[in-house]
DNA sequence: ATGGTGGAGCATCCA
């Protein structure tokens, strides 16, 4: 089964481009982030008519994120457990397909954090702080988990093209990549970056022709349980997608594009 | 000198 990350910055703006990427690539699972909505206006009928569960965890103009599963979810949570946040940011379900075991899968928009430091930046960390908690409380159950999304974390100097110029910034600070090592160590399996031989991004800004330069950054990430990445087949970052014309000439690409990991 | 990219939503904030 497919699962598969991608911060759409919008699904209004966006929604042509996603369908027509959803119809390619036909994810079992998909966690959204950055849908910028409320849960009354996403567009679930979309979804559904391609044969989607639809849960939705929204919020007026920022942030928000989405879950869509071919399969049956259960146990859906909105919010890492135990952490108070005004903002939309996590959801989690277990997927529960006909012909396999279960899978834990967990949607993130962690925060960006700039600028650093500041406010924005320790909520940044305390989010990471309480994400990380609950990540180490999901491993005690020795299931096969996902914990996908937007990071806004550059893991190493390889995940961006001018490491000197981003050292203060807050997706690559050393305090953002040790507390971004803290998940990792708890036993996670950091899919992409070990699948993919050569560097690779996730994310051109849209200012300076960051994606004609290929200037890029690998923020968006999916962290795999033990018991995940026993039935890890392969995975990849969609890069075409990112192309001004993919999917639809009348609408403009996300920043990012789909990460996915393909397990048994 | 000014704007510079894009989304939300209507003045600015956020990324």
């Amino acid at each position: 089964m497919k699962i598969a990350s991608f911060n759409v910055n919008s699904i209004k703006a966006r929604l042509p481009r996603i369908l027509h990427w959803f119809d390619e690539a036909k994810p079992d699972v998909c966690v959204l982030q950055e849908i910028k909505c409320i849960d009354e206006n996403f567009p679930a009928s979309e979804f559904e008519d391609r044969g989607y569960n639809v849960e939705v965890f929204g919020q007026k103009t920022y942030n928000g994120v989405a879950l869509l599963s071919k399969h049956p979810v259960e146990d859906v949570i909105r919010g890492v457990p135990g952490f108070e946040d005004e903002q939309s940011r996590y959801i989690e379900a277990v997927i529960l397909p006909e012909d396999t075991d279960p899978v834990r899968v967990g949607g993130l928009y962690l925060p960006n954090g700039n600028p650093a430091p500041g406010p924005k930046y320790d909520y940044k960390l305390a989010w990471m702080e309480a994400f990380t908690a609950h990540a180490e409380s999901l491993l005690a159950l020795e299931e096969a988990t996902v914990l996908c999304g937007d990071y806004n974390v550059i893991p190493e100097p390889q995940g961006v093209y001018a490491p000197d110029k981003w050292r203060e910034d807050a997706l690559f600070r050393l305090e953002t990549r040790q507390a971004f090592r803290r998940i990792l160590n708890l036993g996670y399996f950091e899919a992409l970056h070990h699948l993919k031989p050569e560097p690779f991004y996730t994310f051109w800004d849209y200012q300076g022709g960051a994606w004609d330069q290929d200037k890029g950054l690998r923020i968006d990430h999916l962290l795999l349980s033990p018991q995940a990445v026993d039935r890890l087949v392969g995975g990849d970052a969609d890069r075409a997608v990112r192309e001004p014309n993919s999917g639809s000439k009348e609408t403009k690409p996300s920043d990012h594009v789909p990460v996915w990991v393909e397990i048994a």
